[in-house]
Order: C-alpha cells, then structure tokens, then sequence
DNA sequence: TTGCAAAACGATAATCTTTCTTGTTTATAT
DNA sequence: ATATAAACAAGAAAGATTATCGTTTTGCAA
C-alpha cells in the first residue's frame, strides 16, 4: 500500500488530509479500534472531530477501501480491505493477526451440504500465540 | 433443550420467569438480536425492564449458557451454546442458519502455519440461500 | 488562475445502546 | 416461616454513533 491518494479518487471520494491520515496510519498499524485511531490521528490533527472520523470510516467501508473485522467479546477493528484472509485473536495478549489459510475445500462442502452459494466469509481463530505459550 | 430451570440452577443462577421467558424465546427462535428478544419477550411480560434483559443476557453469556454471534453489518444474535458450528448469512433475505463443518484439518494448518494454539473459532459464511437462488 | 458547486469539515445536538443506581420484590436455603 | 442474597423495575448516567448546520476545502471548468 502507498498512494492513497489514487485509492480515495478510484472510489471517487475526495482526497482530503483527514482521510489521508487515517489511511496512513490504518495501513501502518494493520487494524485499529475506532477509539485508537482517534487517538492516534489527533496527533497530527489536534482538531479532528469524532464524527469526521466515523463518517470517514463508513464512507471508506462502503466502498471497500477498509473493511470491518467483528470480534467475539472485543471492539470492532478495522483494516484497509486486501484480499481475503482470515484472522488469529492470542487470548492472553489479546493481538489479531493476519492468516492466510485456503478455505476453498470447507466452502465447498458447506455448499454442498447446504445448497447457499458463498461469496464471502469471515473467519476469527482464538488461542494462545507462540509467545505467550512460553 | 427443554428444562431451563435445571440449566439455570447448574450454572448457579438463579430461576426467574423472566430468565426462563428468556430462555423459551431463544431456544424457540434460534437466534435473536436485542431488540428483537426484547420486543418478544413483552408480550409475556408486559414489564420487564430492558436494564434486566441486558443484564439477564450478559450474566447468561458470562457463565455460557449462551453465546454472542457477531456478524458483519448486522447486529449480534445470541443463541443457546451448544457444541461448537458455524453459520450461514444468507445476503437477501437476511437469515442466519446453523452448519456444521468440520474444520478439524484448517485448524490444524493454522496451527501449524501461525504456531498459535487454537480452541475456539467463529466462521460465518455469507452468500444467497436456496430459496433466494429462484 | 479564478470562481462555483458539491463534498467534507468541526462543533455540537440528538439518538441509540448499554450500564449503573436505588429502592422493592423474589428465590432459595435454613 | 425467616433470613439473606440475588434479581427486579424504573430511571439516571455513560458510551457509542449519527444527524444538523454553518464554515471551509476540494475538484473541476471557465
Ligand atoms: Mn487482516
Ligand atoms: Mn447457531
Ligand atoms: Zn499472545
Ligand atoms: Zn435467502
């Protein structure tokens, strides 16, 4: 990732220094809370307003620049959209990351088994990480 | 399901009517949001106050008799834990429906791929249903 | 460049949603 | 039956998100 610029106008929004901001440190950060970014953009824009943030946010999910990843008994985080891939939550230290696993075989078979037709599917792993193990 | 009283005193909670309407209505139901609960569960008691119902939800969620299902633009459901499955989002007529998967082996290349250590998950699928695909 | 219209911004009010508080009632064990 | 702790209803409070509105900025075209 690099230029948002170009990715704000390919979804035709306006390139505004607030949204460039927020990009920059959701890519740099890979996902964040509402409330993270927040803090974290105030930073450089001490005057941002909270609701400038959650319009931005939603402008930006609906026309697929991020995407919202819900969590089982945590706050929603958010991501710039990339393809595909599922995610790993460390109970212990309570990270996400990023996991790339071919789910090609399993949504066949919950095809089969069930007649839908997928398109799109979200897929959270709890656990405990290789650090916290030790 | 059938005898919420047993279920309630096994997970040292105490019986209530409203625990129990509670209850029947989920188990009835399968899934439902807040709101919906909320609106159901008046009918039987006209004054039950949405302060208990919160606090009914989450101190029920807490010693796992039930479950939160968070999903993608669409407020949570709650269901009655039973062994672990997925669930399905059908994206034109809205229902939520159970499917069990087995995901034994992308679990275990998760694991081995991420070093974590896995004991909980939560896939939702979205796609057209049978029904929609007409 | 400059000027215009639409979009985005900040401030703040309004609207949910969820939790907390308090006085009263109910469930359960003795 | 009685005592005690838990749960209840009602409403206040807190938290999260959206709407409103006057001002500023952006993108585009003259
Ligand atoms: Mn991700
Ligand atoms: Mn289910
Ligand atoms: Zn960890
Ligand atoms: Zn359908």
């Amino acid at each position: 990732m690099k230029n948002y610029e170009l990715i704000l106008k390919e979804h035709s929004l306006k390139v505004t220094p607030q949204r460039l901001g927020m990009l920059s440190i959701i890519d740099y950060v890979g996902h964040i809370t509402i409330e993270e970014l927040f803090a974290n953009i105030r930073k450089d824009f001490c005057s941002i307003s909270i609701a400038t943030l959650y319009k931005n946010i939603n402008s930006m999910v609906e026309v697929k620049i991020l995407k919202e990843i819900k969590i089982s008994n945590s706050k929603s985080k958010y991501e710039i959209l990339k393809n595909e891939h599922s995610h790993m939550v460390c109970k212990k230290c309570e990270k996400l990351e990023d996991l790339n696993l071919c789910l090609d075989i399993t949504i066949e078979n919950a095809s089969k088994k069930s007649g839908y037709i997928f398109d799109e599917n979200a897929l959270v792993l709890f656990g405990i990480c290789p650090e916290c193990q030790r």
